[in-house]
DNA sequence: TCTTGGCACTCTGAACAGGCGAGTGCCAAC
DNA sequence: GTTGGCACTCGCCTGTTCAGAGTGCCAAGA
């Protein structure tokens, strides 16, 4: 019983931490929280909560401060992710209602998920490799010209110039469209491109074919469209103020370099799992005071890509995490219907 | 000739606040720069700009700093927009060289120039209104859901998708497939939109026909796409460190509030002329010390929208300047070749 | 009439000292 | 295991001092 008073004191704790931003005192816990004991108690607890490594003082004489680790324990142990009002879920599933086009699903996401978090959000974009082709078509700009547009089920599209070294006609045209379209409407990417490829090196193909088809192949194996996100809310990395060197600068230059982005949303995870990374928990030691609070999304319940906010380790858990669920299931439904 | 060693001392002053960021007294000024007089000599000077409003002091026994007032005489009859290297040149144009669409190539822009001026770059993409179609794709995703896509000038493809009260066999989806490219192919978007508009309220005209042909003249005209901006390089808003809230926060706001952006960056201009809007100067109180570096850009000198920089306005203009108006030659002699 | 050296003056920013208050740790009592 | 009490530790705020940078102005010189 002692065991879960020192719980709750740890969860007063972090909730007090994340909304005031000062170290927290024991006086101002048992005002504020009906704990029920005095000061000095909390204080014996406060006492054993940092031997054990889940809060620090930042100096002598100052409150406390969770740690990573109380965190970590926080999250793990006294979260009970709280469900969003119904009035929330209504303004969600509106917001994204709306959107016209794969793009504009991304972007209104974004811009959702960073204004119910107030903090930056990221989107990435579906993954080709586990999308299926729609559709090929060929439009000619020039005789020897040949605009290619990909089509993909999530919605995507790709599209590619060639150059061609002869002339072709209307109907070598509409020939070879069946033909591609033949090989890859309704197939899987990675199907797709591997008989594409095949086709490519056939030496007894036409050149014009050849060269068509392979740059369909690159088209779609092209990774850059996997590695394609969008970022929002930067305007809240204003609200940090302090720790502007250690927080918002390493930040910022994340935000710019995608590369580094990806590596921090991770693995997309299913089934309305969220993952929360705390402090040096992930993969950027710049960023060894942000948290990322990530989930996959994508049409029924497969994970295509991954979606979530960067914020300060010190920051709101359970409704950060209810906030990326949410979008990420409302996202998810949007995507099943297209 | 003292009027002239006056400007002599403004430029001088410019350009050492800008790369020093501090104050200058009129003793480094003339170490620094070869004015062959004595400091008590630019302190009259000095006193002389400081009466006319050119520069002011942020205090008593401080240095000088510029006003408005004096950068925008500076722009206006100091500089000599200094012409890029022939190795940042070639730099220039094999990064964007590589570009594989419209998108990709405002992308690459938008890195570009911020990584040029090492400060905020802003990029729009080409208006619509004044690019002509190259050619709409319907592709039946069932009997009665069609995807329509349409290709434009410019690289943009927009996408939407309509659902049809009957089905559509294949002979009728080509019929419709012709007669609308019949009409849109070649047509400048603005006749396109007039013509479609004209079918789609034409009792006689199927009501499948009337509905692709309306969702197509929407999606011409949408302006959604007038309006979307790219910008990069938020990073280096990590270095004006001092002054967060004067400046960085706003500058953060105005960045996701796309609206506000397009208002800084403005008419685009045409011929290479560089717009230069110095801190009040612009739209946006709020970003009262903020300058904006501008141009227009587009195929055939044809300003079809606007790309430049947004900075604090103690800014290496020269260089600004420069950067803007290379970029913006780059892309439209792409976009001419596409 | 413009330029220059000199000099007194002003103001900022850094460095330092002292007092206040929040918060702790520990101990003895319950 | 809990509680009140008490001494103690620091960070923060305030006030003061001081050096340095830079100015404005004046009188002398070109």
């Amino acid at each position: 019983m002692q065991e879960e008073r020192r719980l709750a004191v740890l969860r007063a704790i972090v909730e007090d931490y994340v909304a005031t931003e000062e170290p927290v005192g024991s006086r101002a816990l048992v005002e504020r929280h009906g704990l029920g004991v005095s000061p000095a108690t909390v204080r014996n607890d406060m006492a054993a909560l940092e031997d054990e490594g889940y809060i620090t003082q930042p100096h002598t004489s100052a409150g406390r401060v969770p740690t990573d680790k109380g965190y970590r324990l926080f999250v793990d142990r006294l979260t009970t992710v709280k469900p969003m009002s119904t009035a929330e879920k209504r303004a969600i599933s509106t917001f994204l209602e709306g959107a016209v086009d794969l793009d504009d699903v991304v972007g209104r996401s974004v811009r959702l998920l960073s204004q119910l978090t107030r903090q930056v959000a990221v989107v990435q974009y579906p993954t080709l490799s586990r999308s299926t082709v729609r559709h090929v078509e060929l439009v000619a700009l020039a005789p020897n010209r040949l605009l290619l547009v990909l089509i993909l089920s999530t919605g995507r599209v790709e599209q590619r110039v060639v150059e061609l070294a002869e002339d072709l006609g209307d109907d070598d045209l509409a020939a070879l469209r069946r033909r591609v379209n033949g090989i890859a409407t309704g197939a899987q990417i990675s199907v797709a491109v591997a008989v594409l490829r095949d086709l490519a090196e056939d030496p007894h193909a036409e050149a014009t074919t050849r060269v068509v088809v392979e740059t369909l192949a690159e088209a779609m194996s092209d990774h850059r469209s996997d590695e394609r996100l969008v970022v929002g809310g930067a305007a809240n990395l204003a609200r940090y103020g302090d720790s502007f060197d250690s927080a918002v600068r390493p930040l910022l230059e994340a935000i710019e370099e995608h590369v580094v982005l990806l590596r921090l949303l991770g693995e997309a995870t299913t089934g309305g799992l969220v993952t929360v990374r705390i402090g040096a928990e992930g993969p950027v030691e710049q960023l060894s005071s942000t948290s990322v609070v990530t989930t996959g999304y994508g049409p029924h319940d497969d994970a295509l890509a991954t979606l979530g906010v960067v914020g300060p380790t010190r920051m709101d858990y359970p409704g950060t995490m209810a906030a990326v669920r949410a979008v990420a299931r409302y996202v998810s439904r949007i995507l099943d219907e297209a």
